[in-house]
DNA sequence: CCGTGTGAAAGCTGAGTGTC
DNA sequence: GACACTCAGCTTTCACACGG
């Protein structure tokens, strides 16, 4: 929670839907504080929002502290570069005895993935799938066994065994942590977070990992598989 | 053993301030 | 106006104590 207001008001806080969105709109800048227009275009918008609509007006000066805010975290992150885990370094894999297949980047598609990969991994962060639905994914780093984000594949190779890898640049991570992962066995659909409004899209069949909160409020949630 | 309540510490994040 | 902090309060996490 951030500071409150010192007029004694209540405390304000960027719903996520808006945080994701001026997180585009910094993106989109490269990380360059956006015009006053945009700003105050934000303010306005974000105010008339359902959440916020009659209750809350969004000040341009919160979404300018906001950008404020922001990249001067982003800049302070980078200045350190992110550390993933490196207490017990895996081997890593480059010594197996592989095949690579001369693949253009742009076109990396995976011969045999698992049902957990869409058939068409391209080399950028959000994927259309043939339902022209938006996909993102995961990887688990062979380095410290934690799953993170894929921002890209960037290259396709297949073992001896035939198993297939791809090379993964992790997203908030630089080539020096790129790694070579079995597709089978390391990559993943990232999981998307549903909010409890959105319980009721939940189909039979459908996999959803959840969790149980005490042993009178048990979750039943029941998964069938068609 | 298990569930619950409490308090301290750490983390997060919006706001304020000084400098250039 | 942008940057580089710093401040401050809420949330989360964790350890611990207590009672059933």
């Amino acid at each position: 929670m951030g500071r409150p207001p010192s007029n004694g008001g209540p405390s304000f806080r960027f719903m996520p839907n808006e945080v994701s969105e001026m997180d585009i709109i910094l993106q989109e800048h490269q990380n360059a504080m956006p015009a006053r227009e945009v700003l105050i275009a934000l303010a306005e918008k974000f105010s008339e929002s359902l959440d916020r609509k009659g209750k809350i007006v969004v000040q341009m000066k919160q979404v300018w502290n906001w950008f404020q805010n922001r990249r001067y975290a982003i800049r302070a992150k980078s200045s350190k570069p992110p550390v993933k885990l490196d207490v017990t370094p895996m081997p890593r894999d480059d010594s197996a005895p592989v095949r690579i297949l001369p693949q253009p980047v742009a076109t990396v598609v995976p011969a045999s993935v698992p049902a957990s990969v869409p058939p068409s991994i391209v080399p950028s962060m959000g994927r259309m799938t043939a339902e022209n639905s938006y996909m993102e994914f995961e990887a688990k780093s062979a380095r410290d066994g934690a799953w993170y984000d894929v921002a890209s594949f960037l290259s396709e190779r297949y073992l001896d065994t035939g198993d297939p890898e791809v090379l993964v640049r992790f997203a908030g991570f630089g080539q020096e942590e790129d790694e070579w992962l079995n597709i089978h066995k390391h990559v993943r659909q990232r999981s998307l977070p549903c909010e409890a409004s959105e319980c009721v899209a939940v189909l039979p069949g459908d996999l959803i990992l959840c969790f149980q909160v005490n042993r009178r409020t048990t979750t039943t949630i029941t998964t069938t598989k068609p």
